[in-house]
DNA sequence: AACTATTGATAATC
DNA sequence: TGATTATCAATAGTT
């Protein structure tokens, strides 16, 4: 998109590649914000560069609703108003349930990785194999049928084609 | 971008806005792919419809890294938690990344149970099943290591009870 | 869903 | 780095 068409594909030369990720991201963010604003919408963007530098955090328009939690929250316990501290209260309350939740669903998703196992019971670890077992039937199946789609869309190619070539002999 | 500009403000035709949601969306998601690959660098995106729906996209692979990174970050930052002055702004970022990764999180497991499989890409597919068929083989010969001690154990005290029958009949 | 006239993004260059 | 601009890409309005 520029003086000239490139390759979707790593950039090897390392100022080159800086210099696109700085430009490219904050076209990303803007598109992210004019897609929130336009279509009402929740759209949050994370990115980290290759050397896991936490680069920008985005999460527009759930701000909103967070905030106005927070004003809500704010109204209900009006002492809140008297003491500036517990602004900082109510967030660090917000972030420990989160970071809670967070831990739960980082340790669940270990084991779905199939690590972290020692603490589980033989009942647990049947009924996670049985879970994996069709977690893997399903992505099979779904897999099974984009490639059959992909096919009888070329072979149907190929019949318009062959078609096409004995009109001209005709 | 097109036949007129636009103002960046909220559509508020629906079926305007439901259109341009998703030509926009996908154009998003091009863009943050593209971002990935041409950068080397782990971009997340999650996008909610105003009706709630989730539609989301993210290297599957990348997720680990993230809350790595993100644990990182948490550290380098600690020192604020010391400054009382920066408490509510701090604990709302921190609430707001750990939105984000939960949201990450949560469908990154939905995808592990087998569902929410509609966005991925044949590639990504296939990438999710060698991950399930290695968890289900890890959970498998953990299931059967627990089972074999077990039973290795219940033939011990079978040996045990047996000689202290003979014992007594002695 | 397609199609294009436009605007917008950005690769190369300075 | 930061600005410029020739191109390519995205998309708003139309069919």
């Amino acid at each position: 998109m520029g003086r000239g068409k490139i390759a979707i594909k790593r950039i090897d030369n390392s100022t080159n590649r800086q210099v696109t990720f700085s430009k490219r991201r904050s076209g990303l963010l803007k598109k992210a914000k004019e897609l929130a604003i336009l279509c009402d919408a929740q759209v949050g963007v994370t990115v980290f560069s290759s050397t896991g530098k936490l680069i920008w955090k985005l999460q527009y328009d759930s701000m909103k609703s967070i905030i106005d939690r927070y004003n809500k929250q704010k109204d209900q316990e009006h002492h809140l108003l008297m003491n500036p501290a517990s602004g900082a209260k109510f967030w660090q309350r917000e972030a420990t349930v989160l970071r809670q939740q967070l831990q739960h669903l980082q340790e669940l998703h270990r084991q779905f990785m199939g690590e972290q196992l020692s603490g589980l019971e033989i009942d647990e670890l049947k009924s996670l194999e049985n879970q994996l077992e069709m977690s893997l039937k399903n992505v099979q199946t779904k897999k099974d049928q984009i490639l059959t789609d992909e096919i009888k869309e070329l072979q149907h190619k190929v019949y318009i084609f062959k078609n096409s070539v004995s009109d001209l002999a005709m």
